[in-house]
DNA sequence: GCTATTATGACGACTGGTCTACATAATTCA
DNA sequence: TGAATTATGTAGACCAGTCGTCATAATAGC
């Protein structure tokens, strides 16, 4: 069935130029104009594919890009020897597509997530599944690697956090080094499990 | 000289009004007229006080709000008997903020520059300001409690990072849970200052 | 050939930021 | 004091751009 690939074809293009113009200026700042020229598609294609508009583009980029970081997230657990060791994996992934982008690509979903949550149901939700897939890739790679149970949930927020923040300093310093130092502190803890408070 | 006072409250007029409507919306999802309409202003005067138009009144409201903050934390830091305490009293103010405006009103600068970093400039340039800021009275309070010297820096950044990508999760969530949980482990850092690593 | 799906770009109602022209108030100087 | 100059406030015009809708055309499968 042709019809039906390349269908999901163009739909995929649209997701796909929507989420890197989204990441780099922005949902307010990207208008649909922009998202149409990038993917080649005509203005009506787009409200063929996402009859809700804008918002539905939105979410569904949440989702691909989201999902994408989780692949990667899920990829890496598997690779790695320890959580310090999955941290330094993915800090150097990271910084080198910063610094390849100028420090222009950040984080492919918090910018519209901030833009628009809580307002914007659809890619708040959209947001929270992402989230949430994020939570369960880091709880399952310290379980995998023996780290008390109890402080699980918390560690693994705390290193998203750390992440997303990171990134945010990076960004506009134009600099990696909030990235390492983020991550050094974050390593510290991963490697002082004993150390539980209050 | 009654000229001036006006004038200058005038102008602070504009600006509050902005960085509101910026932290709420974002900043490309904010118009002029939003921010005429809030401060009672009409058109010409914001070109008045601001001849480079939006994006100067975008770096103003990054160094007003992000000044407020800055303002805060020194205080916390007077008023805090360890950085432990520091934390637990800022995460406090921070949860009381968010609920009260229904997880609405986040970090006042961390949309704004996510959208405009590095583009602009002049608000990329704000934010550098601001971050520096933050980052010398944490590390001015790390100092006042005898954190080891060396550790300091990465210390104050990784606390900054965390906050903001707590933030930026509780907001999406629409819970405080983030905050909590990335506080729990910040705090287990801080209170094991011998654990440094690699 | 007929129907359902997909593709198209013009159109409308509106908002975006910017600029200009003018009115008022304050200050300065003859 | 009164006139000239500057600072400040107001209103509206401007055009490019916004998102969403629509009637129509092309293509798919049966």
């Amino acid at each position: 069935m042709p019809q039906r690939q390349d269908s999901r074809k163009q739909r995929d293009n649209l997701i796909w130029a929507a989420a890197k113009l989204f990441r780099r200026q922005g949902y307010a700042g990207t208008g649909l104009r922009d998202i149409l020229a990038a993917s080649g598609a005509a203005r009506g294609s787009l409200y063929h594919y996402f009859p809700d508009g804008k918002e539905q583009i939105g979410a569904a980029a949440v989702s691909a890009a989201g999902g994408l970081v989780t692949e990667t997230f899920a990829e890496l657990a598997r690779q790695a020897d320890d959580p310090v060791d999955f941290l330094r994996r993915y800090t150097d992934l990271l910084v080198r597509w910063l610094e390849a982008s100028n420090f222009r690509d950040g984080c492919p979903i918090s910018t519209t997530l901030l833009e628009t949550a809580p307002d914007s149901e659809v890619i708040t939700a959209a947001g929270r599944t992402v989230f949430a897939d994020w939570q369960a890739v880091m709880e399952g790679m310290l379980r995998q690697h023996r780290w008390p149970a109890a402080q699980i949930p918390a560690m693994a927020t705390a290193i998203i956090a750390g992440l997303e923040g990171a990134l945010l300093l990076a960004r506009v310093q134009g600099s990696a080094q909030p990235i390492h130092d983020s991550t050094q502190a974050l390593c510290a803890l991963l490697e002082a499990p004993g150390a539980e408070s209050v």
